[in-house]
DNA sequence: TTTTTTTGTTCGTTATATAGTACCATCAAT
DNA sequence: ATTGATGGTACTATATAACGAACAAAAAAA
């Protein structure tokens, strides 16, 4: 009996053909703590948890908290979670990852 | 040493006009639980709080969990407009970009 | 003022999130 | 076939999230 939040982690690690272990170590926790949240059906991980889980798997807190079943998490959502981290970064990277643009979109 | 998470609860607690009380009555938690949570360094509270308490303050969990430290406007209204060019890349084009993210965010 | 009610604070206890270890299964390479 | 990785499952121990009840401040009523 999983929950939504555990086959979310599950699809969505799985999608980035990480192992449970690779996952833990990303995260900082055990994975066997992992597994069990992926398919015991109480999962109640705490804030902190959640958010590198979130972090590591690329998407928002919002999405993995979020009751509803989908699994896959639209393309919105990981361009959020992208954003968020891109704000993050100092402004001589931001303008390395602009570059890019500047050339793809030269490009067609 | 409040935390952010504290913060924001208290904050909107206060602003929604709610005793502590009112809230653990509204979360299904006890005050004495929730005022660790605004008062206390380490405030880690789990999925299921976080939902309850977001839900009773008529914020998102993303709003309560989000610790970066406010950006200033100018610098906010670049990012939305590099965000803008970012989601209409492919997703091929958009996984090299996060490629950067994790090897920088590595880095420190 | 004095009393009563409300709100906030502290703390010992309990429930449970999480780590740690060890156990199975699969598969590749020897 | 046997060994050694690798990934998943299960179980026990421990740290800590969360409770409950009592105490202190403040506010409001009297």
């Amino acid at each position: 009996m999983p929950s939504p939040l555990g086959d979310k982690i599950r699809a969505r690690r799985i999608q980035l053909e990480m192992s449970l272990e690779d996952l833990a170590i990303a995260t900082g926790s055990s994975k066997g703590y992992l597994w069990e949240l992926e398919n015991r059906d109480k999962a109640n991980p705490s804030a902190d948890k959640l958010i590198k889980i979130a972090a590591a798997l690329g998407v928002t807190t919002e999405f993995i908290l979020d009751e509803s079943p989908e699994v896959e998490p639209e393309a919105s959502v990981l361009d959020e979670a992208f954003f968020r981290r891109y704000k993050k970064l100092d402004s001589k990277r931001k303008d390395k990852v602009q570059k890019f643009l500047d050339m793809w979109e030269d490009e067609d």
